[in-house]
DNA sequence: AGCACGCCGACT
DNA sequence: GTCGGCGTGCTC
């Protein structure tokens, strides 16, 4: 049957466009198949001699030679994509100068989409009684008839009642036990809206209501849920997920590391009475194969995830959570250059949804656009329980008596054998891993670098070798120096978490010392069980990196040090103070979440330094304003737009040519007011053996910005082998 | 992305 | 003579 006058449906014959996932910069004309096909369908379509995976975008173009037009294989079994789905991409695609495939091969990141349903055997009581009941098929049958209505695999069923498979294969036979084909890939467990969560303050119970009211509504908003460390945003936003799913709409909760999803899935537990789908690089093929359908079918009320789920198929989203919606890894800066936090709300504004922003430390931008009454902004008073934000005090370095190749200075020492007498924790801050960040030549002064980037080696002795954290490049610590042969005459320079480790047991020697860093290879699990036991005191000092910065609670810990403040303050980045407040504040936030009110001690040599100085007196407000007046001044986002342009190639002559090229032919870009500032060596001029060289392009914030970029970028024909990214909106200058 | 076509060097 | 290196170009 077809509908004349749809104008989404497509009569067999008729030419119609596809995306396909193949890197071809443009859609394709194909004929509609037997029965017609409506516009959204997944197909999957002859192209050369393979069979890819396409979308039925719309009506063909009919710009291609008739007569070489082949017919669209088959249409897949998958509910189409929606509209509103094929218009995010297109957005999103549009906004980061993408090409149209890479963003399809997103939004299908799932292992077996051409194939049918996998399916599997599985076994339930039958209706006949074996005429010979032997004691190995009594069990079997028990525990069927124990658990009736009930399916188990094979493997369950025989283990249960501890016999063979084969038992059950002879019931089978026999018609005792009922073989039936399931589909593998099953509907998550229903959650219930309705169950009672923990008790709320008074202001998370305020803060929870009005984000229920918000969602409510069911239609498009962006909210800043703002608390410090420990206010329960957790579970303030999860009365906007309530809500949501008891209108049967869908929920995305993003969290910015999968380390904190095992964390998060135990609470979704509690609140909700069953685990929700779970869509990030850890998880299984199989699982995933699972969460893309489900939730494609609607069959999944709730995803927590990493940045991607934002492009699983949801059918009818009612809100996304962005959970630490500062963290910088939402930023993705490989392949699709986009952040996943703006292109929430993207998604959010085109299907009608509502957007939670939470954090104790907002993205300026988020904090402008609330200050701008953009988002709306709900604020959680104080900690949860007694806990209340730790002092802040500054340590001088200027003024401590340093000892050579030691970074915990005398009074942080002092702070933390204090604790080690009442029995409290401390945390030492370092945001680097490894042992030292240098190797150097006391003979001549060699630093040892990566032989294909223009980074110096990081020695982490854990590994027992030198690492470029670049490329990941490895080699062995040289005893002689490379470049002048003197035998014996390496040094490590600088503090990494492993040499900070060193010192505080060389300090420290009676007392229990854990590390955590994030390039010790734990799975998410081990990781938890790790924190978990910290926690729980099996730990007197603990020492980590950046990780240790993101949601996890130490209810014993009573002083934070942090080892080097001014780390973050050096480079000229445009975020670099924003940065440095956030994650000191976050680190600082770790001490003293339950009874005890905590400390944090803060190493620098410039604690006159203005986002010190706002650190340290909890102007918050003020930071943000001062940051944000700054950034006005000088036209940068979120006041202006920028777009980071790194051209690489393994000649840095022809390299640098183009890029020339491309600055002094930028007519385009000025007839819209923008500035094209470069070509420079990029900050890392060279990484797996390609130069890079970067331009920066500044513009008014009304302006054409894209557009202009995407022409002036396809004005020229680079040559074979030099790569242009785009970076709209760039957090790192690297 | 694949995959074919095609045009030059060292081999059974 | 040909096997195969990977540069170039095409796929509706």
């Amino acid at each position: 049957m077809t509908l004349s006058g749809d104008p989404s449906h497509f009569e067999a014959g008729s030419l119609v466009s596809v995306l396909t996932d193949q890197p071809l910069d443009r859609f394709l004309d194909y004929k509609a198949p037997a029965g017609g096909v409506y516009a959204g369908a997944f197909v999957e379509v002859p192209l050369g001699p393979r069979k890819v995976i396409g979308v039925i975008w719309g009506r063909g173009q009919g710009n291609y030679d008739l007569a070489k037009i082949r017919a669209v294989s088959r249409v897949l079994d998958l509910p189409p994509m929606r509209a509103e789905m094929r218009q995010f991409l297109t957005r999103v695609a549009d906004y980061t100068l993408t090409p149209m495939n890479a963003m399809l091969r997103l939004a299908t990141r799932a292992p077996g989409l051409a194939d049918p349903p996998s399916m599997r055997k599985v076994y339930a009581l039958g209706d006949v009684t074996p005429t010979r009941e032997t004691a190995a098929r009594t069990r079997v049958l028990d525990v069927l008839r124990a658990h009736n209505g009930q399916h188990f695999t094979k493997k369950e069923l025989a283990d249960f009642a501890g016999v063979s498979g084969s038992v059950v294969d002879g019931l089978v036979k026999l018609d005792a036990v009922l073989e039936v084909e399931t589909p593998r890939d099953v509907a998550y467990p229903k959650l219930d809206p309705l169950m009672a969560g923990l008790e709320l303050s008074d202001s998370q119970q305020a803060g929870g209501e009005t984000l229920r009211a918000t969602v409510a509504k069911q239609e498009y908003s962006t909210t800043l849920l703002k608390g410090v460390t420990g206010s329960g945003k957790t579970e303030v936003y999860l009365e906007a997920v309530a809500e949501c799913l008891a209108q049967g709409r869908q929920a995305l909760v993003l969290l910015p590391e999968i380390a904190l999803t095992v964390a998060f899935l135990d609470r979704v537990e509690q609140r909700f009475g069953a685990r929700p789908a779970e869509w990030h690089s850890g998880v299984t093929m199989t699982e995933r194969r699972r969460c893309w359908r489900m939730v494609g079918e609607g069959k999944a009320q709730l995803v927590v995830g990493a940045r991607s789920a934002l492009y699983l198929p949801f059918q009818n989203l009612g809100l996304i959570v962005v959970d630490e919606e500062h963290d910088t890894s939402y930023k993705q800066e490989e392949g699709v250059f986009y952040s996943a936090r703006d292109m929430a709300v993207m998604r959010a504004s085109l299907v009608g949804a509502s957007v939670v922003l939470a954090s104790a430390t907002p993205a300026l931008e988020t904090w402008v656009n609330a200050a701008s009454g953009k988002y709306a902004r709900v604020d959680l008073e104080g900690r949860y329980g007694a806990a209340e934000l730790p002092d802040m005090k500054a340590i001088d370095l200027r003024a401590q008596d340093m000892e050579a190749q030691s970074w915990i200075s005398p009074t942080l020492v002092h702070e933390v054998e204090k604790r080690l007498k009442k029995g409290e924790q401390s945390l030492l801050f370092i945001n680097r891993r490894g042992y030292a960040p240098v190797t150097v030549c006391r003979a001549c002064g060699y630093q040892v670098g990566c032989d294909d980037c223009d980074a110096r080696m990081v020695e982490h002795r854990f590994h027992g070798q030198l690492i470029c954290h670049q490329c990941g490049e490895t080699k062995p610590v040289p005893t002689a120096c490379p470049n002048c042969d003197v035998e014996g005459r390496m040094a490590a320079v600088g503090p990494g978490v492993e040499r900070l480790e060193e010192e505080a047991i060389r300090r420290f020697p009676d007392a229990r010392i854990a590390v955590l860093s994030s390039d010790m290879a734990m799975t998410a699990r081990v990781l938890k069980e790790r924190i978990h036991a910290i926690a729980n005191g099996e730990a007197d000092i603990i020492i980590g990196t950046q990780m240790v910065a993101k949601g996890h609670n130490f209810p014993l810990l009573t002083c934070v040090g942090v080892i080097d403040a001014d780390l973050g303050l050096q480079g000229g980045d445009l975020r670099a103070a924003e940065r440095t407040f956030q994650l000191i504040r976050q680190v600082a936030g770790r001490a003293g979440r339950a009874q005890k009110r905590g400390v944090a001690y803060i190493q620098t040599h410039q604690p006159d330094h203005p986002v010190i100085q706002a650190i340290l007196q909890g102007e918050e407000e003020e930071f943000w304003q001062a940051e944000a007046d700054q950034r006005r001044m000088a036209g940068v986002p979120p006041y202006g737009r920028l777009a980071g342009i790194v051209l690489s190639g393994p000649d840095l002559k022809v390299v640098f040519d183009v890029a020339s090229y491309l600055s002094r032919n930028a007519q385009g870009l000025q007839k819209i007011g923008a500035e094209v500032f470069g070509p420079a060596p990029a900050p890392i001029a060279r990484v797996r053996g390609r130069h890079r060289v970067r331009l920066l392009v500044k513009a008014e914030k009304a302006t054409h910005f894209q557009p202009a970029l995407a022409a002036w970028r396809n004005s020229v024909k680079l040559p074979r082998d030099v790569r242009m990214q785009i970076d709209i909106d760039p957090q790192s200058f690297y």
